[in-house]
DNA sequence: AATCACATGTAATCAGTTACATGATTTA
DNA sequence: TAAATCATGTAACTGATTACATGTGATT
């Protein structure tokens, strides 16, 4: 039985079962590919990589820093660490509780100014498109560079995923904003 | 300046500004309303409830229990909470940073075994349905029972949210099943 | 010379879930 | 009479963010 790592820990192992990295280079590797479903913040990541690598997880990795006075230390998985990220795979992905707080301001609009929930709908709203158009401009960029890398078929499904549910939202926005105004 | 209250203590103020309830009839309360995008558990509930009233947020309604030797405490908002719960509508949601499991299960695919990813989907895609189905219900008696409630056009507004994002899910799975099977 | 990006890490705090503990009342 | 539901609450634990602390190296 291989004790269960803590969510942080999967794009960690996840990200140095292709590259080897350091904890910094994790962080802006997580941001710009996973961010827009999935982020980690500095205050789990390196407490994470100490105990994934006191554990056997990941190995750090000897390095020739030359001159540089530089700390910097980077780790790569180790066999541990493949199977757990199997076994992880394996499992069906728990429903986590979602709480969005712009509904739950809707919802009890009635207390409170309708003009503003309309103003919190139309911000809600313009922050989507630039999500979206963010979203686009990864997906042009995979299928302009990396169309034949292994995983770029299951990048785009995710990416496709956000896109999709952001659309969504955006004509519900637009919905919503006219029901307002009857 | 009113202290920030914790968003727990949120839809404690919301339910109790139309009526008066106990923390159990609370948590059923919030289950069946805005439980498919909020939710509360006991453990946040009751010390909510403490803390709310010690601060005049609610108060404790005296009540005549009558034969019965069980403990029931309701409460009801106070004008400090009515304050607090307009202050909140007021402000902007804040973007929590959302985690998709199902997303990163997807994203590193390629490390683990892939007819078990598009069982999570295909799974994933079930889930979605039933809840679609739920909030259909839910229309469906809010429409027929509650169409000329006050309230009415907000709750419809916050189902509709749910119903067009489950749908883009739904329609997601569906295409990504596919491309999968390419 | 100052500012920005690189780089690692910890401490304080926060917000939450789950399991536990207890007992009353109703229903099958 | 057993089980389900009503009812309140706490303790232990978990997982995360934010702010702090420190220093190097590159760029403007």
């Amino acid at each position: 039985m291989t004790k269960n790592l803590k969510p942080s820990s999967i794009p960690i192992l996840g990200m140095l079962a292709s590259n080897p990295m350091s904890g910094y280079e994790l962080k802006q590797k997580i941001e710009k590919t996973t961010g827009y479903f999935w982020n980690e913040s500095y205050g789990q990541l390196y407490p994470q990589l100490k105990y994934l690598s006191e554990n056997g997880y990941i190995k750090e990795i000897e390095q020739d820093n030359g001159d540089s006075k530089r700390v910097k230390k980077s780790y790569t998985i180790a066999d541990k660490g493949r199977n757990a990220m199997k076994e992880w795979l394996s499992k069906p992905p728990k429903d986590q509780a979602l709480r969005v707080e712009i509904l739950l301001k809707i919802f009890f609009a009635n207390q409170g100014d309708h003009e503003q929930i309309r103003q919190h709908i139309i911000e809600h709203k313009e922050k989507s498109t630039k999500t979206i158009n963010a979203l686009f401009g990864i997906k042009n960029m995979i299928n302009e560079q990396f169309s034949n890398h292994p995983d770029a078929k299951f990048w785009l499904i995710t990416l496709d995923h956000g896109i999709k549910t952001y659309q969504a939202t955006i004509n519900w926005a637009d919905e919503s904003l006219n029901s307002l105004n009857q």
